[in-house]
DNA sequence: GCCGTTTTCGGCCCGACTGTTTTCAGTCG
């Protein structure tokens, strides 16, 4: 059985887990958690690598042990460390920590004192009002772990990035009318457009005596205020998203702008290259000095952060600590694509098969969103249930829009098609009818449980066709739905660049698919890649922006991006030879 | 356990809020 990335990762968090419980250095803890983060970061899988030859010690945070530790795993599925851990301490434990309130001290303390170590036994011991006689417990305490373990799901749920959208926009209205609000930002994974986020972090800087905390806890979708201080709230609105609130002065906002956007990785190496100038930095400021003798020397804007640790002014969407910092010290940072540099949108459907909108309500709406081109493409054949084209309704619809195309001015509808990748590598239309389109999206829709060789090279083999120009959501994934297929992303792009095709760049909130660092990926690899909406309806074409948010997260400018391109150059980029 | 132009030992980011305390530990981000 092949070892995935997150196979390792999920290892080397359940001993960071089961460390902390065991009252572990909090630095070696730190150690196996930052282990995970990178292995998992990797876009190509880390026992490629190590069966490439390469050597795992030079991924950051991997030191020889670690690098030895991979190995085993990757060799044996397992770990001996792990196991002699779970004979000191039942591996059930680290269930316990996913419940908010319970840290790794207290689940040490119930597991001592009262030899609980599953939520069920949790369960009974909390009805029975054992915990609150624990050192350190007491009967609010008891009552907040009750009532958690009653919502408990036991899995983690991220919000889609879409989703937090709908959530945030109200909210930040309703906040930016309370008297005295005079600056609001959403902050945390949300302002880096991450394509989910586990909460939302919003900083406010108030006149004094503003009231906006009291309004804040009083927002009608706030079901329980879980804590409340003059700086900071916190709520859980209805449908359980958490809402952060925090309070900073004016003279300190670009600093906790800064602290608040996080990554948690990329603002400790700031405050690194901070210290080593002897400067301190957090959420009120930039401080000059020794403890005593501190000096508030910026902290208003943003850009004082990076000004005052040397580095150029990093988006929120790269702070993640994966070389930004480097690049933004040697003045390397890309220019990341922005949507005033999108010039059309190459995949959409209409009412012809699944669609929504008729053919000249999706043209009109991205002559509305200010494109020069939008391309047609609908499902093939094979995709009976959304009612695909056979090569006859595709060669009426090509009719039809070479009759619009006639009467537009500066606007051109390019001819396309999703065309299936069938199992055995060939596409579901004819060459014969392929031949007569500016364009096809090429979209593997069935057999997605093939082993990653055989995907690789059914996609690779539909590539080989001169006809094929870009494929269509690469991995498959629906996020929070349906897990990407099993497919080696690094081959299928090598072979995209040496037969002049492109990678789609799934716009979909539901899809985003390209991963941030399988955009980063076809960056360096020469591949270029085409962001689309997929849309169905008119709507739909908005989602652009989600697109856009994922290609910045992968370092993408708009060089890199097909549809930037001018209609004219576009057709000629897309005819391969 | 990692890391290094303060380099092989000794650091490793830092503050708010809560509950249980009686001056602070634990959790969280």
């Amino acid at each position: 059985m092949p070892i995935h990335n997150n196979d390792i990762a999920r290892i080397f968090e359940k001993i960071a887990d089961l460390l902390e419980i065991g009252d572990a250095n909090e630095f070696r803890v730190r150690a196996y958690r930052n282990a995970a983060r990178t292995v998992n970061d990797q876009p190509q899988s880390v026992a490629g690598m190590r069966e490439q030859g390469k050597d795992l010690s030079d991924l950051p945070g991997i030191g020889k042990d670690l690098a030895g530790k991979i190995g085993e795993i990757i060799d044996t599925g397992t770990l001996e460390m792990l196991e002699d851990l779970e004979k000191k301490i039942p591996a059930e434990l680290t269930d316990l920590l996913t419940l908010p309130q319970l840290g790794p001290k207290r689940v040490a303390t119930i597991y001592k004192e009262l030899g609980i170590s599953s939520l069920d036994e949790l369960r009974e011991a909390a009805a029975n009002q054992e915990l609150r006689k624990l050192k350190g417990f007491g009967k609010k305490s008891e009552e907040k772990i009750r009532e958690e373990l009653g919502r408990h799901t036991g899995e983690e749920v991220r919000t889609k990035l879409s989703e937090a959208q709908q959530i945030v926009e109200p909210l930040l209205s309703y906040l930016k009318q309370v008297e005295g609000v005079k600056q609001i930002d959403v902050a945390g994974s949300y302002r880096r457009r991450k394509e989910t986020v586990g909460d939302l972090d919003i900083l406010a800087s108030i006149k004094s005596g503003s009231p906006v905390m009291k309004y804040f806890v009083n927002y009608e979708d706030v079901e329980e205020v879980l804590s409340q201080g003059k700086t900071k709230s916190t709520v859980r609105l209805r449908g359980g998203f958490q809402v952060d609130l925090r309070v900073v002065p004016q003279i300190a906002y670009g600093a906790a702008l800064h602290y608040f956007t996080g990554s948690k990785e990329h603002n400790v190496a700031v405050r690194q290259i901070g210290v080593k100038k002897d400067l301190k930095i957090n959420e009120y400021g930039i401080f000059k000095g020794k403890d005593g003798s501190e000096e508030r020397i910026a902290g208003r804007k943003e850009e004082d952060v990076f000004e005052a640790v040397g580095l150029d002014y990093i988006s929120p969407e790269l702070r993640e600590n994966h070389g930004e910092i480097e690049a933004a010290k040697n003045g390397e940072l890309p220019k990341l694509i922005t949507l005033e540099d999108i010039r059309g949108d190459l995949h959409a459907h209409t009412k012809e098969t699944d669609g929504r909108s008729t053919l000249e309500e999706m043209v009109e709406a991205a002559r509305n969103l200010g494109y020069s081109f939008l391309a047609i493409t609908e499902h093939s054949q094979a995709v009976t249930v959304a009612k695909g084209l056979d090569p006859k309704r595709l060669r009426r619809q090509i009719e039809q829009i070479d009759k619009i195309n006639d009467r537009e001015h500066g606007f051109r509808i390019f001819k396309g098609i999703e065309v299936d990748i069938l199992e055995d590598g060939s596409l579901d239309l004819p060459d014969d009818v392929l031949k007569e389109l500016d364009l096809t999206v090429c979209s593997v829709h069935s057999k997605f449980d093939l082993s990653a060789e055989k995907q690789t090279e059914r996609v690779i083999r539909a590539m080989d066709n001169p006809y094929f120009n870009i494929l269509g959501h690469p991995s498959g994934r629906l996020i929070n739905e349906r897990r990407p297929f099993e497919i080696d992303l690094e081959k299928v792009m090598e072979a995209a660049r040496e037969r002049g095709c492109a990678l789609e760049l799934n716009a979909h909130p539901d899809r985003l698919d390209l991963t941030d660092t399988h955009c980063r990926m076809a960056k360096e690899i020469g591949v270029k890649i085409v962001i689309s909406t997929d849309s169905h309806y008119t709507e739909e074409l908005k989602n652009m922006r989600f697109g856009i948010d994922q290609a910045r997260r992968g370092w993408l400018e708009a060089d890199d991006v097909l549809n930037t391109r001018r209609t004219a150059d576009l057709l000629k980029l897309l005819k391969r030879n």
